[in-house]
DNA sequence: CGATTGACGTACG
DNA sequence: TCGTACGCCAATC
């Protein structure tokens, strides 16, 4: 058994605490939690989060350019696309518009 | 058990 | 601006 949660626990953390609405990047997570060369793992953690007991808002984290990457992991095409629009987040071409104002940092929103 | 892959990101030319 | 190379590390082949 952890102690502590695991890394992909910790990834399904902080991804829940994502407001509707807005959205990170999986680099932000993974500075986060201070594994930062370790963003893969972070898209690793989200393709495991199906197995997760509770929901994991994985369509509000995009990559570093905004892009909806992960879209192909929600089953539909356009799942997650749609899910993002239905929080109000406008999106053209797989990428998130404003995506600077939308960004929801843990780093600096749930700094402790 | 070694090689490949992957929902990433940065570095370099 | 664009393409290529590499690091990172768990899971899979």
């Amino acid at each position: 058994m952890h102690d502590e949660l695991s890394f992909f626990e910790k990834v399904y953390a902080v991804v829940r605490e994502i407001p509707s609405g807005r959205i990170t990047t999986y680099g932000a997570i993974a500075r986060y939690l201070a594994a930062s060369k370790s963003a893969r793992m972070v898209g690793w953690a989200m393709n495991n989060a199906h197995d997760c007991k509770e929901y994991v808002p994985a369509h509000r984290v995009v990559n570093r350019q905004g892009l909806l990457t992960g879209k192909v992991h929600f089953g539909s095409s356009d799942a997650m696309q749609m899910l993002l629009e239905k929080e109000g987040v406008r999106i053209e071409k797989d990428r998130v518009l404003d995506f600077a104002k939308l960004f929801w940092d843990p780093a600096i929103e749930l700094k402790l």
